[in-house]
DNA sequence: TATTACGTTGACGTAAACGTCAACTTGGTT
DNA sequence: AACCAAGTTGACGTTTACGTCAACGTAATA
């Protein structure tokens, strides 16, 4: 049901393509991560709100909860218009960065354990298939 | 209270380590995360159990549930004797390396958002700069 | 006009991951 | 002997992130 020309989406649109459910959807709202236009009653989704929406999900695979994908949002909206909340948002900026760098690193960490790890067991294989045991 | 010739630790010594509370560690205990010998009562940690600490806290800054990283902890866990088991561990590897990759590429797309982000802030400021506020 | 599909707002339920007592041991110290 | 620090096992409370009804509105369609 989405309208190509204006980018905008239903509710269950975007619950479909995102494998999410319409439920999800409105609590990311009533939780102030999604403020999507009325048509009366029913909501109508924008490209922006496409987009919000892509980006929680994203953050939800990394682990972060609603409220620090609400931060990030609200960051990237701009409504900031003195040098004092300009200079806030690049503090959060550094912050975010910081933070993904951890999870990074983290990522490295773990891969190379991952890859230790098949090693050996391969090594084991491989010993035991080399002696006795050949079950092909 | 670490013996450091046996690298045993309390349960209130690796809380202060970790920076979490001796009620967490229990409570992984309690999930079959961790498995620490006893002395009557008291709970005694080996430097496997550090490790495997460590590797429950690193699960968690990457958002991990419990229950995945009991899974790559058994996997990490060399009860396993036949072909057929090796094989499982290694189908579980690869699973566990697309996840981390798909986490990789996530990071790597909010970072480039960030330094988007940050270059437009900087733009504004300039501009602000060189016109008529100036407040240094 | 009656049904069906899609939407809405409550309200309550739930799983995960602990926090927070309470009531008790236990080993060492004054 | 008395006490204190550190540990133990329940048991119940709490937050987050939704799931699951129920009861209702609305627009198109048979």
């Amino acid at each position: 049901m989405k309208k190509d020309k204006t980018n905008i989406y239903s509710i269950s649109d975007l619950a479909q393509r995102f494998d999410i459910t319409t439920r999800t959807i409105r609590f990311y709202e009533s939780e102030g991560l999604l403020a999507p236009k009325r048509e009366g009653q029913k909501r109508l989704y924008s490209q922006k709100d496409y987009t919000t929406l892509k980006l929680i999900l994203r953050g939800k695979r990394l682990g972060w909860s609603l409220a620090e994908s609400r931060d990030l949002i609200q960051m990237y909206t701009p409504e900031h218009n003195n040098q004092a909340q300009y200079q806030k948002v690049l503090e959060k900026v550094a912050d975010s960065r910081e933070r993904l760098q951890q999870q990074m690193n983290d990522i490295q960490v773990m891969l190379l354990e991952l890859d230790e790890h098949e090693a050996r067991i391969k090594e084991v294989l491989k010993a035991s298939s080399t002696s006795s045991e050949q079950l092909a």
